[in-house]
DNA sequence: CTCGATCCCTGGACGC
DNA sequence: TGCGTCCAGGGATCGA
């Protein structure tokens, strides 16, 4: 399940592999995964000019190889454009990709046979494909331009390496909803997952079913640093391989030997051997140590709800 | 606002 | 070997 470090481990190859590469024809599959399948056909002759990452999404973005501006485009029109181009503050279109839960994207040379699930191929202008593999399909792409592209982003909340503590002390303290649901919440923070948000919150030492209002200014304080500090050192691991998450070289990623929480019901916590739990919060599978990460007392809305 | 439930989808684990 | 069943889970959506 890519989440932010994965995608960053992508982005970084993609960066590596395909950047200055034009796109010379597009092949889809299944498309019910993307946004607008039809207007794949204008990625055809675009560059591929940055490969980015926002939160979970990777943005690929696009220059066109032919004349940037609209019919009638003047002069100034093309020079603002260049200027603008230049400081990488415009592109003609953005290729927005989500991975979804299985999903992968890697350059391939075009000799080697689709995948079952290949369902999107882009012919490059080396001879290779940029390929979209996803058996799943919970996955994203979408071609937008600028205006679809900033209401998208508008949304987002606040990346989690970026924020600052005061920021990110305001976002969990100022909701009623729990630390694991708030983690999650791509509005809350852009890029966590379940595997980092479990990793960060034993790591802090806080439970998962916690109420954002209710931790103290130093819980904020700790689970921010404790959250960078996970991202960051699993970003220079490579990511997490739980599944089939591989960077864009095949190799799997090495994070996951130093998953503390996540996926070791059962098994010992590594700090006071109390067998790790299993809860659902928020839908979701949550991994903490029932004595290092003490329960909140109960709400009446939460009463054990995980028996089934 | 926050919650749980439901759906999307397929592969892998498990039971027989 | 081969079924059937259950489950995982990011995100959208809906009703409570």
């Amino acid at each position: 399940m890519p989440e932010l470090p994965e995608v960053e481990t992508i982005v970084r190859g993609l960066q590596k592999s395909v950047l200055g590469r034009k796109i010379l024809s597009v092949w889809i599959g299944k498309s019910d995964f993307i946004d607008n399948p039809a207007e794949f056909s204008r990625l055809s002759g675009q560059k591929i000019a940055a490969v980015e990452r926002f939160g979970k999404f990777m943005l690929l973005r696009l220059t066109n190889g032919e004349a940037v501006g609209m019919a009638g485009a003047d002069s100034v029109d093309a020079v603002t454009e260049s200027a603008a181009s230049a400081r990488g503050e415009e592109y003609a279109a953005s290729l927005l990709v989500h991975l979804g839960m299985t999903g992968q994207i890697a350059p391939t040379p075009a000799h080697i046979p689709f995948d079952k699930h290949t369902h999107v191929s882009f012919t490059l202008d080396d001879g290779r494909e940029l390929r979209y593999t996803d058996p799943r399909r919970f996955g994203r792409m979408a071609y937008l331009t600028g205006e679809l592209l900033a209401k998208e982003v508008a949304g987002a909340g606040a990346d989690p390496l970026e924020v600052g503590a005061a920021e990110f002390a305001d976002r969990v303290r100022s909701r009623n909803a729990r630390i694991k649901a708030l983690l999650l919440d791509q509005s809350v923070f852009r890029g966590v997952g379940n595997i980092y948000a479990d990793e960060s919150l034993w790591r802090a030492k806080i439970h998962p079913a916690r109420v954002g209002a209710k931790l103290s200014l130093k819980e904020a304080g700790t689970l921010r640093r404790v959250l960078q500090e996970i991202l960051n050192r699993a970003i220079i691991m490579r990511g997490s391989s739980i599944s089939d998450f591989l960077d864009a070289n095949g190799e799997p990623g090495e994070y996951q030997r130093h998953h503390r929480a996540y996926g070791r019901e059962g098994k010992p916590c590594y700090r006071c051997r109390t067998p790790i739990r299993r809860v659902i919060v928020a839908g979701r599978s949550g991994y903490f140590c029932p004595k290092c990460q003490p329960a909140p007392r109960q709400r009446k809305s939460q009463r054990r709800k995980t028996a089934r």
